[in-house]
DNA sequence: AATTTCATGTAATTCGTTACATGATTCC
DNA sequence: GGAATCATGTAACGAATTACATGAAATT
């Protein structure tokens, strides 16, 4: 039970989705899915990794040598290629078109955002108006509070809170014109690699409706530096 | 050694200046000043409380009752104000103008700017810049990153890196703002209140920077719920 | 009298990172 | 043959949360 995300879980098994991996690319690849806004280190996936094995979602493949050889496995390190098994498929689908309270938190809701093109048109409207409304409930709380203190609050402070305001305003407007792209259907989109998902007429516009953090040094991957 | 958090502690620190306080009192005045982006639990300022003290940045000394009672401190609960001590002021004043790397990041930036109004214009304007500095890196990154996979990426996860990136460009288009307005030395103006600010263009006028997460389920506190 | 809010703390747990340990493969 | 990068893992630590434990003061 020890090691388990929520994002870091539901990123790893949509990315299986589209093509077994062995963890390395896996790390990879997630700092560009979901690196804008999140990174996973090896101390943090591995250990995921197995976890989600032990529920069955994953299983662990010998990879195949460049040659056919059959699978080295004694005598030097095993390089395992995990695979999404049915029942992962079928996780990741139900974590995916859940609606609970989590679903609209930031990273929760960037998370699902990036396989918005493994979903139905349905789903994704859902998820986005929950996220709006989850936005809108947050804001009132911050007007209240603004409201409340600022005849306590010196100007920088106050400054703060109402930058803090305007982004989630332009997050709401983000929303709004992606919500209304859904409803128009306009699907030029085209699926992604691994596609899957028969994600017929999708239509978006507009995007992320989060930015977040990156802070971290950045420990995301290829090229750069 | 355990517990500590840098933001915390420079926050308590930065709060206590102003006043004494007692810990209950701390954490909401914590989460209204820094509450935007960032909230504290008890179990995390209690024994920040306890190595600050240690530290010698801080005194605890037991509450004076309603009426002036000599502080009764045994058979009850004592009721400890902490007190920033000379040395602690010393410490903030020096964590206020420091400019390591870290001073820049998305949350220790904001911490400081909360507080901007405790330091000189000449730190203001070497922290806004350095935040600029920082996140026009963060851009090219990004940058960079979009170029190489947006080939290989879905609509949904290239329109999450392409809001992100938007995010950050308004980020620094306030920095420069900000920074503008510290040039020209109009840094007392008082936006608030009255003023509603920069309707449209001209864009905003200041302003925090950063503006984050508050996913949490908000254990803000005071009137609110 | 009961409930809420004030007030202080500790223990267990969660989520994650960095540093370490190990070794194969590929490029120069 | 040496460096970089691919590849997999573990141990120690860090930062913060939630739940628990306790109790006083103010409000209704």
């Amino acid at each position: 039970m020890s090691r388990r995300s929520g994002i870091l879980e539901f990123a790893v098994l949509g990315l299986l989705r589209e093509s077994p991996m062995h963890g390395y690319e896996l790390r990879k690849r997630l700092n560009t899915s979901l690196g804008v806004f999140r990174a996973f280190s090896y101390g943090t996936l591995y250990p995921c990794l197995k976890t989600l094995v032990a529920s069955g979602w994953l299983i662990e493949e010998p990879a195949a040598g460049p040659s056919d050889a059959p699978a080295p496995l004694t005598g030097r390190r095993a390089k395992i290629v995990y695979r999404l098994t049915a029942e992962g498929k079928e996780h990741f689908e139900d974590l995916l078109s859940q609606t609970g309270p989590d679903a609209y938190e930031d990273e929760h809701f960037a998370a699902r955002f990036a396989f918005f093109g493994q979903t139905s048109r349905d789903v994704r409207m859902r998820v986005l108006e929950g996220r709006r409304s989850r936005l809108e409930e947050r804001l009132e709380k911050m007007r209240l509070s603004f409201a409340r203190t600022r005849e306590r609050l010196d100007d920088y402070t106050l400054e703060l809170q109402r930058h803090g305001m305007e982004s989630v305003e332009r997050e709401v407007r983000w929303l709004n014109e992606l919500i209304e792209s859904e409803r128009a259907g306009r699907d030029q989109r085209k699926p992604g690699p691994g596609d899957a998902a028969q994600q017929d007429t999708s239509g978006e516009t507009g995007g992320l409706p989060r930015h977040r953090d990156s802070t971290r040094p950045d420990p995301s991957d290829d090229t750069a530096t």
